[in-house]
DNA sequence: AGCACGCCGACT
DNA sequence: GTCGGCGTGCTC
């Protein structure tokens, strides 16, 4: 705070939600108290907005005066706390973006800043009525039950049967006085001791591990590596029950919350309580209570998406990060961020440990752990009679399908034995729609999208085209648009529409199950079908990664992946690790109950070593080579590559200043950065795309690994995508 | 980011 | 004659 000795005005620094680099200053009047960490109402341009008041800056320039507005409204809610404000002011410098923006992502729930208003409630005053009717009667046996008890008017009249202004009438003859009912908590306090499990093995030894790390109090990062049906939720949750023992918050990050009703449940089990929620469907109202109750340090365990990690929490002591390697943490548009790589960050600077949990953690993740940078916590056995499914590969080549269909005779024989055995199947392909290309025999025309290129899905259900990058469809048309040729359209390739005609064929009457992102209905609907399978309602389940997560299904003891390699070979640097850790999560929905199992994997390269790492289970020797590779320049380097482009980025700002930035800036010949997978590129910068400087430090092998990018480029255009993953310890 | 202002095309 | 496209510029 600044104060002009000539006016008295007070200025205060308040981040608000625009680009700007620094926050801008404001008026406070006198009869205003605020500080650090205090959120403010202010006007900002035409309209009103809320804002983050934060420390002057050391060499901000002072301000014209006539420029200053006033605070509009100062509200009435515990501060930031200072390690928060901290970590906005990370972020912000980290991925390049607006502190203010940051501020933003802490200050979403516009309404929820004031206090929650407290109900009006009405409580016994002691005395009778004169005269008791019938109705008064009832009232006051009811209030006899608990003399003490608050209730509000209608809850009162609802449970004695009688009007409102029965009650009413009561409280004007002094039988009972008005009060306020403070806001009822969002959820009930979990309970430490509530549903203790039994560990067994490992298990317990894990959990034990986890809750002394937890006891501790400071700052470190555990990696939690269990297969699944090893039990990790129920060894994480006593990571839990540790830090709520002491007093302290806790954060549980979820890939996709809206979808995981069965975590909530299971917290139940074990703590006779649900945690708050928070993700983006969260209805409004709920919204704001959630926030207001983390705040003010109510609320002690939240699950949420990766929004949650911007929750102003009081007294935060442990963040999980479940499903670390999932790519739903990264947030790719405004503010670019992985959330798992910021909630180590947050705990660094809160001083309290993480937890990354993951059946098949990230690459990296996996390196830090073995380098002993992270500890590290191993779950290799399955329990309560999971048994691991049999992976098999089916070779393409030597056992080909049907002409003109795509699953194998083996896949079928498979599907038919288990169909014979009353349990269920699941037939797995990563690809919406009924064909990925359309062509025309006569002209070999291919349907692209006139925005981006690629090639437009046919979604036969719906009878249309579609891009699947950026949404643009069209109707199916009846003859080739370019040569006029009518019925000479071909679809080329399976989506898994298609998969279900091939499979119906084969099975005319089993039970068919089609999950998709596309289905109508929404989560909802999604959620009454996978019901229905766990139930036993289908025969056979046909779906996209949507089943690769989540439910649990009993019955399901077969899982066949119409097409393994795809996703292997798209230029992108984690392909591999892409597809390992997908095949291993969907076979892994197979056998959960105990059941003997199998999982086949079609494919035209079963030598291929992500194919290898499955089929043989051994995610060591997977992971070294993946480390390997990347330590050899065929992949990024861990975290080098992203610093160093953060430092040509930086230095671009610096010099920018306007619009320099346009013009671009020199280059290692040809490389051009499109987008940060994640955080760092300069480029979040509207809609330009950056060229980079990468000037050549000999001790990072940066540029062979753009050389080899470059020479793979499949067409080489003068440019090539990069995606950078940043390792955030490097920076810390 | 959000919003206003401003200048050119098809329409109540 | 107006509605609406998005280009440009500004916000303490």
């Amino acid at each position: 705070m600044v104060n002009d000795s000539k006016n008295k005005i007070k200025t205060i620094s308040i981040l608000v939600p625009t680009p700007s680099p620094v926050p801008y200053s404001y008026a406070l009047r006198a009869d205003q108290t605020a500080g650090p960490g205090s959120i403010v109402q202010v006007p900002l341009g035409p309209r009103q907005v809320s804002g983050l008041v934060v420390e002057d800056l050391p060499d901000a320039k002072p301000i014209d005066p006539a420029k200053l507005r006033e605070v509009t409204q100062v509200f009435d809610c515990p501060p930031i706390t200072p390690d928060m404000l901290r970590f906005i002011d990370w972020v912000a410098k980290y991925t390049l973006s607006a502190p203010g923006m940051v501020a933003r992502m802490v200050l979403r729930s516009p309404t929820a800043f004031d206090p929650e208003p407290p109900t009006k409630g009405i409580v016994a005053t002691g005395t009778q009525p004169e005269r008791l009717t019938d109705a008064r009667r009832r009232v006051m046996e009811q209030v006899a039950e608990e003399p003490q008890m608050a209730w509000t008017r209608s809850g009162l009249a609802h449970a004695t049967g009688v009007t409102t202004s029965v009650i009413d009438g009561l409280t004007k003859l002094n039988v009972f006085s008005e009060i306020e009912i403070p806001a009822r908590p969002i959820v009930a306090k979990p309970d430490p001791s509530f549903g203790e499990p039994e560990l067994i093995g490992d298990q317990r030894d894990v959990a034990e591990g986890l809750a002394a790390t937890v006891s501790e109090q400071k700052f470190s990062v555990t990696l939690l590596e269990g297969v699944t049906g090893s039990g990790k939720t129920e060894v994480y949750f006593e990571a839990i029950a540790a830090a709520i023992n002491q007093g302290k918050q806790v954060l549980v990050l979820l890939p996709e919350i809206a979808l995981t009703q069965v975590f909530l449940e299971r917290f139940h089990d074990r703590f006779g309580a649900e945690p708050a929620p928070w993700h983006s469907d969260l209805a409004p109202r709920t919204r704001e209570r959630v926030w207001r109750q983390v705040t003010e340090g109510q609320v002690q365990v939240v699950a949420g998406a990766r929004s949650a990690l911007y929750l102003p929490f009081q007294n935060l002591g442990l963040i999980i990060v479940d499903e670390e390697h999932d790519a739903a943490y990264k947030q790719e548009d405004r503010v670019f961020y992985n959330a798992r790589d910021m909630a180590v960050v947050r705990a660094h600077l809160g001083g309290y440990p993480v937890i990354l949990a993951s059946a098949t953690p990230s690459v990296e993740t996996r390196h830090n752990a073995q380098e002993g940078r992270y500890k590290y916590e191993r779950l290799d056995k399955r329990y309560a009679d999971a048994a691991l499914p049999t992976l098999k590969a089916i070779d393409m080549r030597k056992s080909p399908p049907q002409r003109g269909g795509f699953i194998s005779p083996a896949l079928i024989e498979a599907m038919q034995e288990t169909l014979e055995r009353g349990e269920q199947s699941l037939l797995f392909l990563n690809r919406r729609g009924y064909a990925p290309l359309t062509l025309c025999r006569a002209c070999g025309h291919r349907f692209e999208c006139s925005n981006c290129s690629a090639w437009l899905v046919e979604h036969r259900f719906r009878k249309q085209l579609v891009c699947h990058h950026c949404g643009h469809n069209e109707h199916v048309p009846e003859s080739c648009p370019e040569c006029g040729t009518f019925d000479h359209l071909v679809a080329c390739g399976p989506g898994i529409e298609r998969i279900a005609e091939e499979t119906l064929s084969h099975f005319p009457d089993a039970r068919i199950i089609v999950l998709s992102s596309d289905m109508t209905g929404g989560v909802k609907r999604l959620r009454l079908e996978m019901d229905a399978i766990a139930k036993g309602e289908a025969d056979i389940v046909i779906g996209t990664q949507l089943v690769a997560k989540g439910h649990n299904f009993p019955n399901m003891t077969m899982v066949g992946v119409v097409d393994s390699d795809l996703g292997l070979a798209n230029g992108d640097p984690r392909a591999a690790e892409r597809t390992f850790q997908l095949l291993s999560q969907v076979t892994g929905r197979a056998g959960r109950t105990g059941k003997k199992s199998v999982g086949l994997l079609q494919t035209f390269q079963p030598e291929h070593p992500v194919m290898q790492a499955i089929i043989s289970g051994d995610m060591d020797a997977f992971y070294e080579k993946q480390i390997d590779e990347r330590e050899r320049g065929k992949m990024p380097p861990f975290g080098r590559l992203a610093s160093l482009i953060i430092s040509a980025a930086t230095r671009l700002e610096a010099e920018q200043h306007g619009r320099a930035l346009r013009g671009a800036a020199p280059i290692a010949k040809d490389v051009m950065v499109l987008g940060p997978a994640e955080a760092p590129i300069a480029m979040v910068r509207g809609r330009h795309r950056f060229r980079i400087l990468v000037h050549g430090d000999p001790r990072t092998n940066i540029q062979a690994y753009l050389r080899e990018m470059i020479s793979k480029a499949p067409r080489p255009r003068g440019s090539v995508k990069v995606q950078i993953d940043v390792d955030p310890q490097s920076f810390l």
